[in-house]
DNA sequence: TAAAATTTACTGCTTTATAGGTAAAAAATA
DNA sequence: TATTTTTTACCTATAAAGCAGTAAATTTTA
């Protein structure tokens, strides 16, 4: 399933994923080398993440993001 | 054209399309309404931008973001 | 139900992104 | 070529992200 992203899909998007995965919050930060506030607030829609670190994020969990510029 | 986005690719997309739509850099910080030092840094490939900012960026530009999660 | 694991919440501290100013370098234009 | 615009670069100050620790609340599991 594929859907344009915004702050809000996101969040559900983690939680979702990490959940098929097994993971709690704590090992999800581990594997992505995050701290486990940045999870939490992630999924809590509260965080205003660096790029960097939700890509790591989104790496562990196998979600992939496209761009697709205008034409 | 729809790529999977990374850091990398992020800056030659902002930049190509911010040139398309006739802006510079300065423009783009404006109607974004970011600091033109985080357009610049974006299009050299050294920023780790907050996710808001990026999407306040893309937006200006009319590029899409898709998430895909792994089934 | 009891115990264990996980999630949520808060706090203090450190690191980093961000903005805006200035100015030099480069590019575009007349 | 001269002028203007844009880009690149550096700087300082501020705001915000990030982290780890702790603990309470919630959920899961035995």
């Amino acid at each position: 399933m594929t859907v344009i992203l915004d702050e809000k899909k996101l969040s559900s998007m983690i939680k979702s994923s990490r959940k098929k995965a097994g993971l709690s919050q704590l090992e999800l930060a581990e594997l992505a080398g995050v701290g486990k506030t940045l999870v939490f607030n992630l999924e809590k829609g509260q965080a205003n993440a660096q790029f960097e670190n939700l890509l790591k994020i989104l790496r562990v969990l196998n979600i992939k993001i496209y761009a697709e510029a205008a034409e």
